[in-house]
DNA sequence: ATTGTGGCCTGCCCGC
DNA sequence: TGCGGGCAGGCCACAA
């Protein structure tokens, strides 16, 4: 699904478009617009303008106009393609095929071509001027300072910190997991019981594994993932991976050497 | 205020 | 072969 290093991609995508102006929006899907607008809002707000830049923060892409600044969220399944290219062509958990029904929204250009999002889910948004206030650090930035600080105070599980964009922008689930499964950390330790060697630690692999998995190709790329599941066992010592719900999310682990 | 939970939304896979 | 149940998780509203 759309994790950081994804959305970062889709960035990097969404660039061959800045420069180009837009002559009209398409919204077949109202359900995943934002704000209490309809599609004419967006139509009206977006037409004649120039895409100056495309930007990022955490999981959400944002696209300047000169004008409002258009916001895209991906939720768990949705894609970005520009001029009929994907920058990831296969999502886990996405569709498996291109269905033209999964079109939510759609800018066309003057110079031809146009940018789309799929998602067959219609969990992902598109907003205009989001506000971005409330999201921590960027992951793919984040100093150890600022993960000091996102581990810093509260209470509740490692793993539902590292989850939560108010503290660190960019993690999702599969990142979270190969990160503590790399880390040695359990994700039901508690934040706050995180000594400083570990949060070096943590920290530390956070970097490498985002970059590491970026230049792989995206978040379904960790050593973990293929043994994600039932009969799936560490990689790193074989025994049996354990199955837990923290943060609202499927967690896999290993007892063995994550503590 | 922070933390936890349920629901949204739909494709896909499995077992019967 | 078709069908129904379970599952996937980013995000938000809401509850405790």
């Amino acid at each position: 699904m759309p994790e950081i290093l994804e959305v970062e991609a889709y960035r990097r995508l969404a660039e061959r478009v800045v420069g180009r102006t837009v002559v009209a929006v398409d919204t077949p899907d109202n359900r995943i617009l934002r704000g209490g607008l309809d599609g004419s809002a967006f139509d009206q707000a977006l037409t004649g303008r120039r895409l100056m830049a495309a930007r990022r923060v955490g999981k959400v892409l944002l696209l300047d106009s000169g004008g409002p600044t258009l916001g895209l969220r991906f939720g768990m399944t949705g894609r970005l393609l520009v001029d009929g290219r994907a920058a990831i062509e296969y999502l886990e958990w996405g569709g498996r095929r291109a269905d033209p029904a999964w079109e939510r929204f759609s800018l066309h250009f003057r110079s031809g071509g146009r940018l789309w999002i799929d998602d067959p889910r219609r969990l992902g948004s598109v907003e205009l001027d989001p506000d971005l206030s409330a999201l921590g650090p960027d992951a793919l930035s984040l100093s150890l300072q600022e993960l000091r600080g996102a581990l810093t105070g509260g209470q509740g599980p490692l793993k539902a910190r590292l989850l939560d964009q108010k503290r660190v922008a960019g993690l999702g689930n599969l990142l979270v997991d190969e990160v503590l499964w790399r880390s040695g950390l359990s994700p039901l330790r508690l934040a706050g019981s995180i000594v400083d060697d570990e949060v070096r630690r943590l920290h530390r692999t956070i970097r490498r594994t985002l970059d590491q998995m970026g230049r792989r190709g995206g978040s379904h790329t960790g050593d973990l993932f293929e043994q994600r599941g039932h009969g799936g066992s560490c990689p790193r010592d074989g025994v049996a991976l354990q199955r837990v719900t923290v943060g609202g999310r499927t967690s896999w682990w290993c007892p063995r050497h994550q503590a």
